[in-house]
DNA sequence: CACTATATTGCACACGTGTGAATTTTAGTA
DNA sequence: TACTAAAATTCACACGTGTGCAATATAGTG
């Protein structure tokens, strides 16, 4: 009734020895039909549960998955969180998630955490101030399988699960240029961090293929934030000829960015076309003329997730594994 | 340098006895100044890690704290549990998160899997199809703490931390009175739920206290949807006298209160005004006269999880400790 | 040197579980 | 009944760690 109760517990209430309790719990064939009975039966009366810290000292068991990310507070992070969780559970795994919060010495921390803790494996989207990824190498030497997704780091051999992210914002400026723009800008992050340099790229490419010459870029970057976005605008759009077409590669820079577009009387799309992440239920369905970029989360989860079981699974499996997925560009519907 | 290095090894590198080494891990007094720094500098140089689980075993520490909420993927829990992961690191406890997706049955699953591991203690808020919280009441039976936070439950006695749903609710009803609304309609949740409940009688005590009868209200049953919002609208509003405020209590339904009326053209705030949540960055932002509820939830995380370390030091705690914090209501500054 | 006090280290066990090997019990056959 | 094969159970140990207690080494004192 009280406290745990362990398969010795349950051995000496039946008279037998706790080694048989374990048998007959784990459905052993060794042990008689009749006792197995009488062991789940007393096992299910008193509320037996294993212990999984015994289990997992034998090295019989590993059963945690460690999800490491800058922010849970994110919407693109915490629905891989989410969707990570549900395959997980499916497979009899526990997430334990961490959040860097942007800071490599968290994140060296983290490891150290998971490590001690024997985690099964890491799926892990790296801190925008990291530029190492010693503290990542660190895991093998433990045999702790590691995924990295979204962002990633070039230097470190291990299965990565990435957006097609130069292409796609090169699609999405020859689709402003399609729809008039001429003069496009970038509004991104830190070019150390592999989503932001591959989207810049992508930026660049495009305007050399249309033969654009207008390419002014704003680069946050310390932590984005709204008045971030503002600042952004003020930036752009005092000199005599601002963008017609600007690409975000932030939300919360956006809503600094539509707010003082806003306050100076700009109008979307007529005055300046804009392409945002739709990572946010609401961006979709109400900011008129916004062009949003949908980033299929299901899939980086579930790819993440599957190269994570296929390196649990087999310790030598391809480090090389590369999976590079789509993303979607969502034109508005309604006016325009 | 390949595998897990232990006490163990150390020992025997060193030529001495693992308790020794184990002693001058921990700082003990009792070992020489010498041997100690021998010790560290042989651990540090093989990256030697302490193994958590033969420490759980021992029963000298639990460092794992379980978060259960219905759904990460919901602006107010994962911002709830970034809170609480960060206050739990900063303590040494590690966030295990789990998703009941609303579902009693998952939640009974994951009750047994946080006993197996053992967990230090459980933060929860409860699943929308849950009415008996008997799988909550044995985690008592092995002594780990439970807080539960917004969606609570009557019967069961542990720590709470709520909003003050009714109140606030109520005072915003008499804010749409006062703006002039005199038929305003309530759209809600099952009425089991705590959250909901409290919010619906606030409602109506507004209603009463204003001498209002006009008191139409639609109750979502499961699994909140875009559509769902949709047709709520359609519903309230086929008839003559549709209302002229509405209180929302889910952001998703919202998206689809939103586009049904501006499809059926009716203006916000003129013809119809709206309280929303603001649990998502957006809506305070851009959604031109929505009224917003801000929910604190900065306070829930940071109250739940002291009740929680309250708990976990002293298991004979007040369980009858129950915080209300207060939301505030944040009115639309710009086109009014 | 001898004796004691103190500092340092070693020993043995416990935590809960699972498993190969040894042992006991049961069933089967002549 | 006596012997053998098979079935069921027990034994002993391992996983990594920490700790009370015993044992040894060192230092201090007369």
């Amino acid at each position: 009734m009280a406290g745990r109760i362990t398969i010795k517990d349950i051995a000496i209430a039946l008279n037998m020895h706790h080694s048989t309790v374990s048998r007959a719990l784990r459905n052993d064939k060794r042990v008689h039909e009749k006792t197995r009975k009488l062991v789940l039966a007393y096992a299910e009366e008193n509320g037996y549960q294993v212990n999984m810290s015994a289990l997992q000292l034998r090295g019989s068991l590993r059963n945690v998955i460690a999800v490491i990310v800058p922010n849970i507070n994110h919407n693109f992070f915490s629905n891989i969180i989410s969707l990570v969780t549900n395959l997980a559970e499916e497979r009899g795994y526990i997430v334990s998630i961490f959040q860097s919060n942007e800071s490599t010495v968290r994140e060296k921390k983290i490891i150290d955490t998971v490590i001690q803790n024997n985690v099964a494996g890491v799926i892990a989207s790296v801190a925008m101030n990291t530029t190492s990824s010693d503290h990542f190498k660190k895991l093998k030497n433990f045999h702790i399988p590691l995924v990295l997704f979204d962002r990633t780091s070039a230097d470190i051999k291990v299965p990565k699960v990435e957006v097609n992210n130069a292409e796609i914002i090169s699609n999405a400026v020859e689709l402003l240029y399609q729809k008039g723009c001429r003069k496009i800008s970038h509004i991104s992050g830190p070019q150390h961090v592999s989503v932001f340099k591959n989207r810049h790229q992508g930026y660049l490419n495009a305007l050399t293929k249309l033969g654009l010459t207008f390419n002014r870029s704003v680069f946050i970057e310390n932590g984005f934030t709204t008045n971030d976005g503002r600042l952004a605008v003020d930036e752009l759009f005092t000199l005599e000829n601002g963008p017609d077409g600007l690409i975000c590669d932030s939300n919360i820079l956006l809503i600094g960015i539509l707010l003082a577009l806003k306050s100076k009387k700009i109008n979307i799309p007529l005055e300046v076309r804009i392409v945002a992440f739709s990572d946010q239920p609401f961006i979709e369905a109400f900011s008129p003329g916004l062009i949003c970029i949908h980033q299929p989360e299901e899939l980086v989860a579930q790819s993440s997730f599957n190269l994570l079981m296929k390196s649990i699974e087999n310790e030598d499996a391809d480090t090389n594994d590369n999976i590079v997925v789509s993303a979607n560009i969502i034109e508005p519907k309604n006016n325009e």
